[in-house]
RNA sequence: GCCGGAGUAGCUCAGCUGGUAGAGCAACGGUUUUGUAAACCGUAGGUCAGGGGUUCGAGCCCCCUCUCCGGCUCCA
């Protein structure tokens, strides 16, 4: 047979080749470090017979994320060896790799936990199935075997998962991989044998429903994760810990911007510095929103039950509603903005020519979010959207929803946030309105994605129980992943209000509805920014722009001078005039992440200077304090970055 | 909400097999008048998350509640 390999060569082999063979007739250098093999962008065993015909690639540990899965996979096997052998009467669930490692979900014995004081002991028992060097073993058996030999074992979720193969795939045969002496229900790739893996590490233990369902056996989850040397493992741990470092939940309190309190869960006590950050943002979106039609209103908070019953959410989301009652009357504070504003519609007769009309709306939500959902400012009770509603005729949808897709790019690139992805998320199992909307609806938004140019996944199940979606996700600098703004189309909301305008045939039409919220929540945004700058805002956004540094006392006049001239450009300045060395000023003002520290000693106070500092550089010199101030206040007016 | 872990001074953390609560930083007072990441000395600060129990005696052991953390579920 023949196979090409990725350079274009011809390999040409025995009939019924194995990828192991081909690695060894490519040389035995490449046979020693083969781990696997992909044809047709599926990785295979290396003792699998090759595809003849097909390209060729061996996997080996400088494949990326391709070798990095197998090991991973292979380790959480080893895992669940360890696991069988130091808690017998584990039942085993599944375990594969996951982007930065692996996990594998069990159900300890009755009476027994885990907890990280246990890894040590797992870790020694993983570490001598790894240094045995056991291979893993593929074997193909009939589905009646399998299921018998796990039923003998007790292993009740292997059984099922096989029972649940054979009704979903009608399958005969399932595949078995054995290592040590475990035997696991798997569809494979792995590694030749566990010694590949060269190091890896227990993490963390959680909870997770068995098949993700609220309403199943609640597991033992460990994640842990594996590479292919110590070096990159002690990096991503690194990374890990560079990530704690930047936690906004930590950062937040420290620079003096929120704080939390049980007093109310999950709702940020917003201090004076966080609070110029939340202004300045909803002003950049008032700025950019003007322009673009956007009107800002105002809609109230709470609302008789009666009109979450014409939205839709009294029976959709009321578990996520806070409820109250007056006077006999029931009364739910919005989690959403959208049902004031097409009450506000409602109010006026509306000709074609208004449309599309765009109401926009800083507007205070409240959600009723599980406990154990709630997550610093990522995940609150109490937020704010910048949320907007736009009244548009059918014809209208394509352009609106790519006129929205602009100002939320026009809106990352302010912050530098290029790396956008978008998803669209199609119908929910618990939604409004007829599957012919939706269609309509969900090809709406596919159009205008595709007419843009702008690649998307699709998250089929994920929209919103209205509406499908496009949700706009960001990989920040530590590569994480964020969701930022949401465009949501919405034919339900309009039929549900009878909302209406007069088209040009002198009738009456139903208008369309996008909702849209483009730094999605300003609390979610701002965890957000403080996490992927560390809590190094630029210029425009620091709750303090600069801060003036008399050298002595005698300097402190001086500098109260400086101040006043830069809060006269419009900028934020404070002096620091407590009785300390400038050498400690400096390092508090770097702690507190202040952009320019401006030093004002004899030298300066006599010229009518200040020595500029910028956060983490060093002296740069000295400048006049009008052109300084003139500068700064250039830098804030383009928010330079 | 569910599973697991944690909660000690404003912050970061010590506190042995149960025997009178500790450090650093911050705060406050004083001295120092400082030139680019921490001056020096001193003072004060705690219902050990809250409640119940065991014990001669509980920060430590047991039970309940609350909150936080890691996940699951959910999501802006």
């Amino acid at each position: 047979m023949q196979v090409t390999l990725p350079d274009g060569k011809v390999l040409e082999l025995q009939a019924g080749a194995t990828g192991r063979d081909a690695a060894a007739a490519i040389g035995p250098g490449l046979a020693k470090a083969a781990l696997a093999v992909k044809q047709r962008g599926e990785i295979r065993d290396l003792s699998a017979t090759l595809i003849p015909g097909e390209t060729l690639e061996i996997v080996t540990d400088r494949s990326g994320q391709d070798a990095l899965d197998l090991i991973r996979h292979d380790a959480a096997h080893v895992y669940a060896a360890a696991m069988l052998e130091l808690y017998p009467g584990v039942k085993i669930s599944i375990g594969p790799p996951v982007e930065n490692g692996f996990y594998y979900d069990v159900e300890l014995p009755e009476g027994t936990s885990l907890t990280q004081a246990d890894f040590e002991r797992i870790e020694q028992q993983m570490k001598q199935h790894i240094q045995a060097d056991e291979p893993f073993v593929r074997e193909d058996v009939p589905v009646a075997e399998a299921r018998e030999r796990y039923l003998a074992e007790g292993q009740d979720y292997k059984v099922e998962l096989i029972d649940d193969l054979v009704a979903t795939q009608g399958i005969d045969t399932v595949s078995l991989y054995t290592n040590g002496p475990f035997t696991d229900l798997c569809r494979g790739p792995h590694a030749p044998s566990t010694k590949r893996i060269k190091a890896f590490k227990l993490q963390s233990v959680a909870g997770a429903y068995w098949r993700g369902d609220a309403s199943r056996t609640m597991l033992t989850r460990v994640y842990g994760t594996a590479f292919f040397s110590q070096d990159a493992l002690a990096e991503h741990l690194e990374r890990l810990e560079q990530a704690k470092a930047r936690d906004h939940r930590r950062l937040g309190p420290q620079l003096g911007l929120f704080t939390f309190s049980d007093v109310a869960q999950g709702s940020a006590f917003w201090l004076p510095r966080g609070t110029t950050i939340f202004n300045e943002l909803v002003k950049l979106s008032r700025e950019m929103g003007g322009p673009r039609g956007y009107q800002e209103v105002k809609t109230p908070q709470l609302y008789d039950s009666e009109l979450w019953k014409t939205s839709g959410h009294w029976g959709k989301y009321r578990e996520n509603m806070f409820l109250t009652e007056t006077e006999g009357a029931e009364m739910g504070i919005k989690p959403m903005n959208c049902p004031g504003h097409a009450h506000l519609f409602k109010s006026q007769q509306w000709s074609y020519r208004d449309l599309p009309v765009r109401y926009s709306e800083p507007g205070l939500l409240h959600r009723n979010e599980l406990s154990g959902a709630l997550h610093g400012l990522l995940r609150v009770r109490h937020f704010t959207q910048d949320d907007a509603h736009v009244f548009c005729t059918e014809e209208q949808i394509e352009d609106e929803v790519a006129a929205a897709l602009e100002f939320a790019f026009a809106t990352y690139a302010v912050f530098g946030f290029a790396a956008i992805e978008a998803k669209l998320s199609t119908r929910p199992e618990n939604r409004l309105g007829s599957d012919e909307l939706w269609d309509r609806a969900e090809g709406a938004l596919a159009a205008a994605l595709d007419r843009h140019g702008i690649a998307y996944t699709v998250n089929a199940g994920d929209g919103v129980f209205y509406g499908p979606k496009i949700d706009l996700h960001y990989a920040d600098s530590l590569g994480r992943s964020w969701q930022l703004g949401t465009v949501q189309l919405d034919y339900s909301m309009p039929e549900r209000f009878a909302l209406s305008y007069i088209g040009a045939d002198n009738a009456e039409h139903r208008p369309v509805m996008i909702h849209r919220a483009l730094m999605g929540s300003y609390e979610r945004f701002i965890g957000i920014l403080i996490e992927d700058t560390a809590g190094e805002l630029p210029l425009w956004l620091s709750p303090v722009q600069a801060i003036v540094l008399p050298i002595a006392d005698r300097h402190a006049e001086a500098a109260r001078a400086v101040v006043e001239q830069l809060r006269a450009a419009g900028l934020r300045a404070e002096a620091d005039e407590r009785t300390e060395s400038v050498g400690r000023k400096i390092r508090d003002a770097e702690l507190r992440k202040v952009p320019y520290m401006l030093v004002v000693g004899d030298r300066e106070s006599e010229d009518g200077t200040v020595a500029v500092r910028r956060h983490r550089g060093g002296d740069e010199g000295t400048e006049a304090v009008a052109d300084c101030a003139r500068r700064l206040s250039a830098d804030v007016t383009a928010r330079v970055r």
